[in-house]
DNA sequence: ATGCCTGCAAAATATTTGCATGTAA
DNA sequence: TTACATGCAAATATTTTGCAGGCAT
C-alpha cells in the first residue's frame, strides 16, 4: 500500500503531473486492480464509496490530465458518455451495449488484413474495432 | 422534384411514418443527394439555410424516428455529437477528427480475418472499424 | 514564493421532454 | 375524429470553466 502510492506517484512526475491527493487516490483506483475501463460518473460512485472526498470537477479534470498525460485512454462507444481506458496497448473493445460494459480484445485477436488507403493528404491516426454485442 | 417527393412519402409510409411537411422536407435533404453523415446541428443549419421553418426539436425528433425506422444509422465516433448516416449497408468509416467528417469505407474494403469468440451468453450485434485520420 | 490544483457553483453543450396546438389519416 | 406530430420552452445529462483558496515544489 505505502509502496503502492510511491509508485503512483513515481509514474505521475515522470509524465510531468504533480503528486497530489486526489491524483493518487483516483489513480490508486485506476491503476491498482488491472486493466479497467471507467465512466467519470462510476469513478466518481467509487471515490465515494472509498470515503475520498473529490468533487466530480476534479473526477473530470484528472481523467482528462491523465489521458493528456498518456496515462489514459478515451473509447468511443456511446456517444451519451465518455470511458476511459487504463489499457494503453493498440487493442479493440467487445462493448456489451445494455450493460455499458466493454471488454479488451487483444490486437492480435484481430487480424486486420488490407487497409483502405488513406484521402489525399491524410494519415492513420489509430484504427478502432468495436464488436458491439447483445444477449 | 414533384417525383421526388413522391418517392420520398412512399418511403416514409412503407417505415409506418405519417408524410408530414417536416419529415418530407428533412428526407428530401438526407436523401437527395447519396449517402450522406450529418450531425443534428447541421441538418438544422442546412434546413434553415432552406427557409424551412423546423425546430431543432424536430430535427432531433426526426432523426431518432428515421433511426428507430432503419431509414438512418447512428455512427459513434465523437462522444460530444451524434452522427447519422444515411447508407445503410454495412460498411466502415474513415474519420477525419479536426474536421469532424466521416467518409464511407465499403465492407469488403477492408479484410477483417479471424474474429475473437464472443463472451459466453453474447453474439455479435455489429462491428465497427474506425479509421481516424490526422493530416 | 510561485504556479499548479481543487472545490464549488455556474456555465456550456447536446439532447430530451411536457404540453398546447396543429395536421395526416 | 382520432391519434400522432410539431413548436416552443423548460428540463435533463454530461462535461467544462471561472474563481477563490490550498498545496506541491
Amino acid at each position: 500500500n505505502m509502496a503502492r502510492r510511491e509508485e503512483l506517484a513515481a509514474r505521475l512526475k515522470a509524465k510531468g503531473l504533480r503528486t497530489t491527493m486526489p491524483r493518487l487516490q483516483l489513480a490508486d483506483l485506476l491503476f491498482a486492480q488491472g486493466n479497467r475501463h471507467v465512466t467519470a460518473e462510476k469513478l466518481y460512485a467509487e471515490a465515494r464509496a472509498a470515503g475520498l472526498k473529490i468533487s466530480q470537477a476534479t473526477i473530470y479534470n484528472t481523467l482528462n490530465q491523465f489521458c493528456d498525460a498518456g496515462l489514459l485512454r478515451e473509447v468511443q462507444v456511446d456517444q451519451a458518455r465518455s470511458y476511459f481506458d487504463t489499457n494503453l496497448d493498440d487493442h479493440h473493445h467487445f462493448y456489451v451495449e445494455d450493460e455499458g460494459r466493454l471488454i479488451d480484445i487483444p490486437q492480435d485477436a484481430i487480424a486486420l488484413e488490407r487497409l483502405p488507403d488513406s484521402p489525399q493528404g491524410f494519415s492513420i491516426a489509430g484504427v478502432d474495432v468495436v464488436i458491439r454485442l447483445q444477449k
